[in-house]
DNA sequence: GTATTCTTGCAACAAAGTTGCAAATACAAA
DNA sequence: TTTGTATTTGCAACTTTGTTGCAAGAATAC
């Protein structure tokens, strides 16, 4: 359990401290992606505010969480599958947001569809957020 | 052209002021979406701050403007097509929002691709946001 | 032209995110 | 185990972003 956390961390060549096992056993934890706000209210508030900004910069640097948009503007974080390294970021899937539990999900089993982009455009990334009642609200 | 502007604000039954109607004409002058930032200064800061963050939500509930969720968290608004009205709002195309330049702007030609949600989950709004190089700045 | 309703700007506030710096911690090497 | 160095953390202060109540000002209906 803990020795997971602590060889995350250093597969990803980061110290080991009190701020990133948590936070990142929190995430290990959660099924639904995390918003800033919950990092911080469910760790007890024990890191202040910017180490939690900090240490989920960190994160994303090395590749182990992604963001998910939202049409009202609140980041969500979720662990990325290891695919993922550090730098090149290929999240391969789609999120789905419920519209009355507010959770956030990867729905790792259903691709991105492919898009026929106009001339002239090239795509790096492209990213499907579904809205809509997930399986435990309807 | 003015006269286009306050028949929009009208035919949504909105009375027509001074910042609906540059608001309004900033949307139907740029090709791309804009941040609530962009608005600002673009309209010459003779808005209040509060009055574009009103002005841009009554044109929300019209369904005059729609939001672009993009991964960075800036919400981008952008003008929606005819067919989008009050309260049902279907906004079915690709955004693309430009890794360079920054710009994004909706791929009216693109329509969203279908999505196999798993069992029991029920979509209700699909957002595609694809991130690259737009044709002006390859 | 006047009355009523809607809209705006101001002030004050709340929330979200950033930066510099000193103290504390992690880790490697003796 | 202890020491030295580099990294990480917490604090304070600040910027940006977004919200709310209220009085003054405009737009529309009559």
């Amino acid at each position: 359990m803990d020795n997971n956390i602590s060889t995350i961390l250093r597969k990803n060549q980061l110290s080991i401290t009190g701020s990133r096992k948590q936070i990142l056993e929190l995430f290990l934890r959660s099924d639904s992606a995390l918003a800033h706000h919950d990092i911080e209210s469910k760790t007890g508030s024990v890191f202040d505010r910017v180490t939690v900004y900090r240490t989920l910069q960190t994160f994303m640097d090395k590749g182990i969480i992604h963001t998910i948009p939202t049409p009202d503007n609140s980041i969500r974080y979720a662990l990325c599958k290891d695919d993922c390294s550090e730098g090149h970021h290929h999240d391969n899937h789609v999120h789905f947001v419920c519209d009355k539990c507010g959770s956030a999900t990867c729905l790792d089993g259903v691709a991105i569809p492919s898009v026929d982009l106009p001339k002239g455009y090239k795509a790096r990334e492209i990213n499907v957020v579904v809205n809509g009642i997930c399986k435990e609200c309807r």
